[in-house]
DNA sequence: GAGGATTTGTGCTTTTTTGCACAAATGTGT
DNA sequence: ACACATTTGTGCAAAAAAGCACAAATCCTC
């Protein structure tokens, strides 16, 4: 329940707003109208009570013996997670993996838009790269690492991307956060060390493939 | 600490573990015989305290007062993990996404071989697609997707990627797990639901930029 | 071989997260 | 207007995870 201007949402709420407004907007555009927490849990993978109890955090939004408004509720967990904001994203590393970032649709929705790209490989710099999926695409020159501070002044970034090699992970982290950014997300396998204040998140695709064959290894016995 | 053969290694602890291995991985190739869970904990971004604790549920393979063989615990962990195994991979999605994936020299390397690739999409059908890192890449065909059973069987694979939209994962992921497939790696963005016994990780991008968003927001303020 | 300096392994406490169960609130039908 | 069927919101209990502190074990030096 909110009580003052710093309601306390847990961690373990947060991480599951995201997959509650994907639903929600799913369900929307399906032009359901009202969605029981039943129903919406089953399209989340968790229990009903949890999702009740995470809603109860951001206030009391459904009706009892009704359940809740979908596009009210769409728009409530829109505004506490700031996705009325645009945020502009920095992208450093434009191979493979950064190229892909730069298509994939969910970010150019839903209130990020990629607004640059940088790498330090001479052959990459001073080409162009279609960033946001189909509908409303937009090429982006790939700028040089050396020029990273103003690029990121210039386009107003305010999270960075790094799709880097592990090598150069560290280094063009502490550039990034000298440059003001203070949330990244990290594609790099390894861990960044920052100081206190900014926000890192690591994806990590080869250990979920271990974590997966781990389980996968114990189901064999 | 271990008793039967089913040691009850909890989630958390699992999650970890790919940290540690890389770490290890790492020291290992810059000759470090040995570490200090201290050291180790400051590598992978954990207090030394819940490393030590973690680890000590593998078994009891420091030595007090001196620290861990990184080569010995190296091989414990990764035999802890599976990952002396050679797991096969098949992902199904050869978008932008799925190709930065069969390029991904993480998935390569540690374990992890990309044996096949499955497309819905005819003008991808038949085409060539180069798979692993620099060193050792290997070409893939791209077969159609109405044949992912029999590639399933053919290539033996036990491990599943789902890199397709949203709309088609689902039945994909039905149709994986109907030909004996029980982990699955999803990165289309929609809860996958399955059968017990059936392991599904997910990986969303969107979501974790949105988990950066929340917070970001929350600091301006 | 005795004493001091390290560093692991772990019992215990605290915090976080999840699960349960039901009262409170709403809508419906008669 | 009243009984009844739903469905939310939440207090409380259980389980999981994280953190603390220190005894036990090892190495090194003299």
């Amino acid at each position: 329940m909110r009580i003052g201007n710093q309601p306390k949402i847990s961690e373990a709420t947060v991480s599951r707003l995201p997959a509650y407004f994907r639903a929600l907007s799913q369900l929307a555009d399906s032009n359901q109208i009202r969605v029981s927490s039943e129903e919406l849990a089953a399209l989340t993978g968790v229990s009903s009570a949890m999702l009740r109890k995470d809603l109860s955090h951001l206030g009391s939004y459904g009706t009892r013996g009704v359940g809740y408004d979908v596009e009210f509720l769409r728009y409530q967990i829109s505004r506490e997670m700031g996705l009325n904001n645009d945020w502009s994203v920095v992208i450093v590393g434009v191979g493979n993996l950064g190229r892909a970032l730069a298509h994939y649709g969910g970010f150019g929705s839903r209130g990020f838009r990629v607004v640059a790209l940088v790498d330090a490989d001479q052959t990459l710099i001073g080409t162009k790269v279609k960033c946001g999926a189909e509908g409303k695409t937009v090429e982006l020159l790939v700028h040089a690492l050396s020029d990273l501070e103003s690029v990121i002044k210039e386009s107003g970034a305010r999270l960075g991307v790094v799709a880097t090699p592990a090598e150069s992970a560290q280094e063009v982290c502490d550039r990034l956060v000298k440059a003001g950014i203070r949330s990244i997300l990290n594609f790099a396998p390894v861990h960044l060390s920052v100081k206190e204040g900014v926000d890192v998140r690591k994806v990590d695709l080869a250990s979920e493939l271990q974590i997966l064959a781990f389980h996968e290894q114990r189901k064999a016995v």
